[in-house]
Order: C-alpha cells, then structure tokens, then sequence
DNA sequence: GTTTAATCAGACAATTTAATCTGAATAAAT
DNA sequence: ATTTATTCAGATTAAATTGTCTGATTAAAC
C-alpha cells in the first residue's frame, strides 16, 4: 500500500518536483526521469502524457524532444498534480467508507478526521513548485 | 480510490464498531453486519475471519454463531484493527514513494507530511472502541 | 440422529491498478 | 533524404485488490 497517494501520483509529483528542479527552459526526457527517479520508463511516460493534457507540463517532440513545466514553478501547486491524477474525492469521501458522510449524519471519526484532511489539502494547496527546488535536488542526488 | 485505508480495512473497521457498539455478550452474524452495512457477505465473513485469527474478534461456530469482540472494546484501539487489516507501512513510508526517506535524506514534505502523520497515528491510538458507541448506532441507522 | 444455520477453508472470478509492448508521428542532426 | 531520438497512441500483459462460489465443519434445535 501507498501512503496516501496511488503509485501514479506519488511518480507523477516525483516527476514534476524534478522537471521544477531544473533551470528554467530546461526539457527533460522521460529516459531521463525514469532513470533518476527509478520509475519505469513506459510508466512515467505516460503519466507525464497525461499531465500534458492537463496543462500542467508541456512536451517538445521529435529529437532533442522531452518534457518541461507549462507554467512557471510558483503557480503550479502540489493539489493541482494531485488533482489531475488522482482526483480530489479522497478529500470528499469518507474515511471509513461510509456513503454519505457529512455534518449532519457523521461517522464516528468525521470531525477529528476532518481536521487532519483540512491540513493536508492545506499543505498541497499552499506549497507551490519553486519551494521545493533545493530540497528535490538533494534528495534526488541521494537516490 | 478510498482514503487512506483500502477498502477490505474500511469494511473491517464498520465491522468492528458495530460489533462494539452491541450489548455485552451478543453474538452478531456476518450476514447481519453485510446486511445493515451494505458489505458484500462473503466479503465481510473472511475480514472477519482474519480479524478472529488476530485476536480481535472472536467466533461461535455452527448454529445461532456469529462473531463478538474477543476482548473489552475499551481495550482495542482503531490502530489496532488498521495494522492487522493493512498494517503500518502507511505511518512509515514515504508520502511522495521515495526509498527510505528519512530526516537525514528527506524528501521535500517530509517534515511536513510527518506532523500530520503523527496526528493521524495518534488519532487512531488514542480511541478506544468503548468511546464510538453512541456515534456508531446513529450513522448505522442512517444507511 | 436429522435438520438447520452458522463459521471456516480454499479455489475462483472480476475489477482496478501498475507496467510493458508495438509502432506511428515528429523533428533535429547528418 | 536518411538516420536518429524523441513523444504519442493504443493494445496488451501482469499484479493486486475486491468480490463470489462451493463445500466442509460445527453446534444448536427439533
């Protein structure tokens, strides 16, 4: 089990957060990122595919083609990846699976858990890209 | 997606609050839990079975059987039922998928994401199932 | 003892998620 | 123009999760 994030999300943030890293006009390839970030090449690539759709990132194709953010770093937020590959139910949804679960017919966890879902968004929302060049690097060169 | 817990720990965590919020000594049989908590049968019998076999609930087998908590529901914590159904990887891994991130190679949410973790852990072991009795009964007859 | 209603055990099927393969389209370099 | 290195598109496979089926075992009730 992943963490909270489904395995094409956490690769798909690890793949921005490194695309972010680089400087600025930088493309990248999908061979490039999987070997780095030890992501399987075909995967990564069609996950970066689909966040081109989402206008998240861009593509240069052809040869000396890859991969580079749409957008500047400081307006791409960590909710916005989240968003586009994993959706954003899990921010709705229940944390004990109960259909429905609301205010006024909570589960027994719904206000302490909502708390801690409120962090969370929080953090993804109020993160955006350039603040996490210096540490993306750093972890990055000790993978 | 769900959550945080898959689906079968969702299913097991109903399960054991309404077993916890029955009066002492009673015998509740998987097709009334699949029934009062839309879980497929079969389904919610083998959960319960795994459940038996970690201590947490116990079984009466053949006619007028069913399951019951194995102990005093003040004395099983949420944790408890999440590490025997999905176990504790989630509170150890990394929140982006890196390999052994840790505070001397962290990922770029690390400290963040740990606070939150730790919330979230604390959460789940500081509520004993004696404190969702009431809450329980209310959502089940909200289905 | 037979019937009945339950857990239990293990195989099986369906669905979702993760990963791979094949080849077309594109564009730079030669 | 040809070669080369890339994205892109779609099909396919593999693995994990979720859900179902069949029948054995158990024990209460008759």
């Amino acid at each position: 089990m992943t963490v909270i994030f489904s395995k094409k999300c956490e690769y798909g943030l690890q793949a921005v957060l490194y695309l972010a890293a680089q400087s600025k006009g930088e493309v990248v390839t999908s061979d490039e990122i999987a070997k780095k970030l030890n992501i399987p090449k075909e995967f990564i690539s069609k996950i970066l595919q689909s966040l081109t759709e989402s206008g998240i990132v861009d593509s240069k194709k052809g040869k000396a083609g890859g991969f580079f953010l749409a957008k500047d770093p400081s307006s791409i937020r960590l909710i916005d990846i989240v968003a586009a590959i994993d959706g954003l139910e899990m921010f709705n949804n229940c944390v004990l699976g109960f259909p429905s679960c609301n205010p006024d017919n909570p589960c027994p966890l719904h206000s302490k858990w909502g708390e801690l879902r409120t962090k969370t968004y929080n953090m993804l929302t109020d993160e955006t890209l350039d603040k996490f060049r210096e540490s993306t690097l750093r972890k990055v060169s000790n993978l």
